[in-house]
DNA sequence: GTGGTCTAGACCACT
DNA sequence: GTGGTCTAGACCACC
């Protein structure tokens, strides 16, 4: 299965949340592409050794945002409209997130140059692989 | 004295890490400097309209990591030996934030050298000069 | 599971360092190994008849710590992975403890000899045979 | 004055009982004598930069303990009975702070031989001289 | 006045 | 059910 789909357990980030943010970096990496059906709610929670109503409802959030598209009764699929950011729109939507990473590192005591290079270091672990975080 | 911060109600972030965060980002802008007294914990909650609680967790969290050193009776107070921290232990301390940048920014179609970019700009933002030197 | 907690209501100590002390202490006897699930805030409030604030403080400060790790919605299970501090820093957080402890000890009479023996003794006390560290 | 006190303004210790441990360190040193007289509330409060309330309560802590003795009118002695304890009274005394040395250093992470090692270094930075008269 | 602790009770998000 | 957050109000120790 192309999803790929990991779940660290030990972290605070909500489960439904992970699975979320994985199926659109799949997207976004062009393992999903435009109109895809998505695995049933049932498999994949199997697979992920999760709850159903967890998949459930990142697939809800999703549909709800315009990332998937559900067809009572067929399934779940990509959805065929994927929105399209200026560079400005990008930036804003990652300010949060950002701030957040350049606090945390300054609270440790890290200096510019190593923030960077922690980030560069994790980008270059990303590829085609498996989803960003430790498995446990 | 005006450490100017705001909370976003709306927002998920907890307050008591808003505080702290804002607290921080004072700290790194050179607006707070190495022995300043902070607000008191009650003075700082009725500025924000926020239970003294709140306040004081904020406090108590970063007396904890060894950015503030707090004075019963006296106050709180900025703290001048940051603590230190393995390598190792700076990074497993950011990683969670990192990957949800990393995240946000493949969800929105970012490519890593924009991605990069974009810390860049962030830190550069912040760095009042690199060792005291503020204001040029 | 029994981690044999009590409360010393009359003492000095605050009631949330005691709960996270003893939760140490079990870790380190090995009646609490690696993985393993603690009791619920709820009912270990209930247990040692405490507001659950007070035992999710004592839980919090460990999680901070990288004692604990906490899943919410299942539940906080001792950490894997310990964190790591440099030398100097460990050094700097015992050195208030350290300090009380031979303050006390020279009031009382003790000469440096007989507190080092004093400290093998609890230590031998604590490290039932275990005779280094425990490793994944 | 041989009482030679340091306030350590930073750390969680209350001053007036750093004020009452050294009182009891220079009486355990020698340096203290039974009988003799020690600097008035005043003055030792003017000479530590400290607000004369808290040298007071230091000495009616003392006094309360029998280790002082106030004269109204003359002023406050190193009384002339000092306590002798048993081993097993002054290993009785000290496990309280010891109990909170071990447990913080498990916290960091340190093994039972760093412990000891720190204590060692910690003594032999000590004032030697029980019971004499050295300086240092 | 200061910070620190504890209680009580409420609400939320996650599973 | 779980942990996490916030509020309200009280009490304490310290300076």
């Amino acid at each position: 299965m192309s999803l790929r789909i990991a779940i660290a357990a030990g972290g605070s980030v909500p489960i439904h949340r992970q699975i979320a943010d994985q199926v659109c970096r799949a997207l976004a990496a062009g393992r999903l592409r435009e109109g895809d059906q998505l695995p049933s709610v049932r498999a994949l929670a199997e697979e992920l050794v999760v709850n159903p109503n967890t998949v459930a409802r990142a697939y809800a959030d999703l549909v709800r945002d315009g990332v998937l598209e559900a067809q009572p009764g067929k399934g779940v699929f990509a959805s065929r409209r994927r929105a399209v950011y200026t560079k400005a729109e990008r930036l804003r939507r990652i300010a949060e997130p950002l701030d957040a990473l350049v606090n945390q590192a300054l609270i440790v005591g890290m200096r510019p140059a190593e923030i960077e290079e922690a980030l560069s270091e994790r980008l270059r672990r990303l590829d085609p692989g498996a989803g960003g975080h430790r498995e446990r």
